[in-house]
DNA sequence: ATATTCACG
DNA sequence: ACGTACGTGAATATT
């Protein structure tokens, strides 16, 4: 038998918008959502191939579709807002995809989606064909019969589903036939279409009465009749609201004699237009159906034709060329270093300097090769020259190399790697190539001439490629990256954040890691050997207790150690099996003894992995010193991240950790001084939240965690507890993080409910907070995304996700980022300042933490470098709240505190 | 490549 | 009834 598949379009859109919607939109370079345009396609590929059907039609709702079911009862889909604009923007592209494809839509006045594919099934169904319905709407079952089938996309885990609603499985699942389904509807109503139904009667008690009545008529008539066996209460709120029920069915049944006129001919699945789908995935950048489709040959035709349009006029020059450069470019020099990776562990930046590519004036790339240090010390006047704007790409790392050749690089203007994070600083990848294809929408790819399309007939030459191209290719795209993205950034709001705090904080970055930190060696080998003892008797002892040899390092062993063997009680589990993290052994401890050696040699290996083992290999040979790398565009928050190592997590909190710091030295002469921003965070949330309690607590110089204790626990001030301060502690942190009770009562160990009292008290208490936390996710919900008070902007998809997890983590990022970014954003503008306030000292800035800074400072000039810190930091902005900052000094690391 | 654990703010 | 505090990076084991 032939088989028609009928999708429904409405439905199916918004399946897919709500469906696919993890961490990262997807949307193309103009900033069109495409996720709900993907997920249907899938789901409809994936249907198409499982049905195999001759025929193909999808309905739509028509904008005047709800009328007639409004007019006859004005609640319904009353207060249904029209769907986000992420998803309308999508539904004219998606009806152009299936124009494409040649896949026929419908869409009538008057009409909706349901009744069209109500009129479809049952007509085709009719001419002898087996009818599949493709919705993610259960009401579509009442169309169920012996040849029609509703097929549910469910998607589990990621992965798309198909559930299938025979008549039987309706049967089964409903124990009632489908079409029986609109009489249960006609009494429970639905609230998500506002059908008003019988109240009180609900899916179990309307499945009830249609079993046993069969329809609504049959039901009232029994009820006339005084023969329905029913509860007192029931009939009666029944025969109260029989016209409610009359009018419900009606508006739940599904129409199945809409005026249609198209028949099977008109659906039948044709051919695709192969150029025009190919034309319209490569815009939409859905590049798997590309592939999977094998549209890159229609594809090809194209991209010779673009490749054409950009025409790169790269000239080499030699370095004679730069002599008169201000003739050639305007203020801005816009530039790429060429690079080659060298092996020289004396290096900080392990690359020599090749070549180098600008763009000048009329339209032309320039490319000059630098092949020895002397060539690069001739960039030097350019390079340094304040008036001469840089604009470039990972300009942070060519600062770093730069001084290296002893250049300092001035004038940092414009980085396209920044500008496309504060852009979306969600986006995982700022690679210069994905940002051209993002911003500009070419492959850089394509602009550089394939190597084997090159002449080799020089086999000498072949070793001595010029880059030109590729660098030239580089060059182009900086410069129209520049143009875009600054218009963007003024767009929305973020140039003075780019221009003020972010570009300024390049050279800060740049400097603290060409600085470095001293790392004396021997002492933390000294520190290995005596951790790998105590590691050493730690082992023997687990396998004695044990009573077998296994590595300790591997989950899946500890757990059959513990859980099996030795049949401790198992708590909590992770995905796969038994979890044994600190939080479950801490409450095994007094369980067995094994319990407490394996926490102890968890301690000693991390101490001896990540940060002795860790750390020596970064030491560099030629000046002892550990050059971190601060990155600058990887938080969603604004903050910096710190690798290679990552110095921003060196032990503090735990005793025996802390001995790292011990080798970590100012150098000879010159001591460290670390300044910190005391609650910065909380002064923040004071601050935009407005709230008079809290904002009077940091005016007054009050112990703000000893005040929310008071206020909390409505005790004075005097007679807080240690214990109640640090509960109180704990909830202001719950605060920042975007609380919930359950977190809470983990951290302090209580019940949820206690810990839910906490939060409802400390909400009443300091009402501007909840104001506050209420307000931003209300604006993130409505816009989209929700920034900090220098306009740093993070988009929160996850807000708009359908799985209630994922909505919750959007409205705690809604209400962390703000604070959290804030912080960041203050802290740099303060770096930026203390790094110009140094300017005529001997001090240097070496690491940032957060909320901390270390100087390495010349011993006499200390006081000075003191007063220049604290100032900085604290007046870095003007607060509704006084920054508070700490100051501390030692010639080591540990000795600050 | 992903998950688990644990170090930091 | 859900499953849960925000932001990072590194080492290790496992697929």
């Amino acid at each position: 038998m032939e088989k028609v598949l009928l999708i429904d379009g409405n439905s199916i859109m918004n399946r897919a918008f709500y469906g696919i919607m993890g961490n990262k939109m997807l949307t193309t370079k103009d900033g069109l959502y495409t996720n709900a345009i993907y997920g249907f396609l899938s789901i409809m590929f994936k249907n198409i191939e499982e049905v195999n059907p001759q025929y193909i039609l999808i309905a739509f709702d028509s904008k005047t579709g709800a009328n007639v079911r409004k007019n006859m009862y004005e609640g319904y889909k009353k207060s249904r807002h029209g769907m986000p604009n992420e998803l309308a923007e999508q539904m004219p592209v998606i009806k152009e995809v299936l124009k494409a494809m040649n896949i026929k839509t419908l869409e009538m006045d008057d009409y909706e989606g349901d009744d069209i594919l109500g009129t479809c099934a049952k007509k085709f169904a009719k001419e002898d064909k087996d009818v599949y319905i493709l919705s993610g709407d259960r009401d579509l079952f009442q169309l169920i019969e012996d040849h029609i089938t509703v097929r549910i996309p469910r998607t589990k885990m990621g992965k798309t589903e198909t559930e299938i609603y025979t008549k039987s499985k309706v049967e089964e699942e409903y124990g009632l036939e489908p079409i029986d389904l609109i009489e249960v509807k006609g009494l429970m109503g639905d609230s998500s279409d506002e059908i008003p139904g019988v109240p009180s009667v609900g899916t179990k008690t309307g499945n009830n009465l249609i079993k046993q009545y069969k329809t609504i008529e049959n039901l009232y008539k029994a009820i006339e009749d005084g023969k329905a066996d029913l509860t007192p209460k029931l009939k009666d709120t029944l025969i109260i609201n029989k016209e409610l029920a009359e009018i419900s069915k009606k508006l739940g049944t599904i129409n199945i004699n809409a005026p249609i006129k198209e028949d099977l001919e008109d659906v039948k699945l044709k051919e695709w237009n192969r150029e025009e789908v190919a034309e319209i995935f490569k815009k939409l950048n859905f590049n798997r159906f590309i592939e999977r489709f094998h549209l890159n040959e229609e594809l090809s035709k194209e991209a010779d034709l673009k490749k054409e349009e950009i025409k790169l006029n790269i000239k080499e020059e030699s370095i004679e060329y730069l002599q008169n450069i201000n003739e050639k470019i305007d203020e801005n020099l816009v530039f790429y270093l060429e690079t080659k990776e060298i092996n020289d562990e004396t290096r900080i930046i392990k690359k020599d300097i090749k070549g180098i590519g600008i763009y000048v004036k009329d339209e032309n790339i320039i490319y000059i090769k630098l092949p020895e240090k002397q060539d690069v010390l001739k960039l030097k006047e350019i390079l340094e020259n304040e008036k001469i704007n840089k604009i470039g790409y990972n300009i942070k790392e060519n600062f770093v190399l730069l001084k290296e050749y002893g250049i300092e690089l001035k004038g940092i203007k414009y980085d396209a790697e920044i500008a496309a994070y504060i852009l979306n600083p969600t986006n995982n990848k700022h690679d210069l190539k994905e940002i051209a294809s993002q911003y500009l929408d070419i492959d850089i790819n394509e602009l550089i001439p394939k190597r084997e399309e090159m002449q080799l007939n020089m086999f000498e030459q072949v070793q001595e490629i010029s880059n030109k191209d590729e660098v030239g290719a580089y060059v182009y795209a900086l410069n129209e990256l520049h143009k875009v993205t600054m218009s963007k950034m003024k767009e929305d709001g973020s140039i003075k954040l780019f221009e003020e705090i972010e570009m300024p904080l390049v050279r800060v970055l740049g400097d603290m890691q060409f600085n470095g930190m001293i790392v004396k060696k021997e002492d933390l080998k000294e520190f290995g050997v005596h951790l790998k003892e105590r590691i050493e008797i730690i082992t023997k002892e687990i396998y004695e207790l044990a009573g077998e040899e296994f590595n300790i390092n591997s989950t899946k062993q500890l757990g059959v150690v513990l859980f099996e063997k030795l049949k401790l009680p198992e708590s909590k589990k992770n995905k796969k099996g038994y979890s044994t993290d600190v939080e479950t052994l801490e409450k095994l401890k007094n369980k067995h003894p094994i319990i407490e050696k394996i926490l102890e040699y968890r301690t000693l290996t991390k101490l001896n992995s990540t940060y002795v083992e860790g750390l020596i290999p970064y030491i560099n040979p030629n000046d002892s010193k550990i050059h971190a790398v601060f990155n600058q565009t990887i938080t969603a928050t604004g903050r910096i991240s710190c690798t290679d190592p990552n110095l921003q997590n060196i032990p503090s909190h735990e005793g025996e950790g802390k001995n790292i710091k011990k080798a970590f030295v100012a150098k000879s002469g010159y001591v460290y001084i670390d300044a910190d921003y005391s609650q910065i965070e909380l002064r923040v949330l004071a601050h935009i939240s407005k709230d008079e309690a809290m904002v009077e607590a940091f005016k007054n110089n009050e112990d703000i965690h000893r005040q929310v204790a008071s206020r909390v626990f409505g005790v004075p001030i005097e007679e807080v507890t240690k214990e109640q301060r640090s509960r109180a502690k704990a909830v202001n942190f719950g605060i920042i993080y975007g609380i919930t009770a359950y977190g809470l009562s983990q951290q302090i160990n209580t019940g949820r409910k206690q810990a839910q009292d906490y939060i409802d008290n400390y909400l009443n208490k300091y009402k501007g907070i909840k104001t506050f936390m209420d307000e931003i996710v209300k604006k993130a919900t409505d816009e989209g995304y929700v920034e900090t008070a220098f306009g740093r902007r993070r988009y929160v998809p996850e807000l708009k996700s359908n799985n209630y997890v994922v909505r919750q983590f959007g409205n705690r990022v809604a209400m962390n980022t703000p604070i959290q970014g804030t912080a960041a954003d203050i802290m740099k503008i303060a770096m930026n300042k203390v790094y110009d306030g140094l300017k005529n000292i001997d001090a240097k800035i070496v690491l940032q933490v957060h909320d901390e800074l270390i100087l390495e400072v010349k011993e006499e000039q200390k006081e000075q470098a003191k007063e220049i810190l604290k100032n900085s930091m604290e007046n870095a902005v003007q607060l509704d709240v006084p920054l508070k900052v700490e100051i501390s000094e030692g010639t080591n690391w540990f000795d600050l505190k």
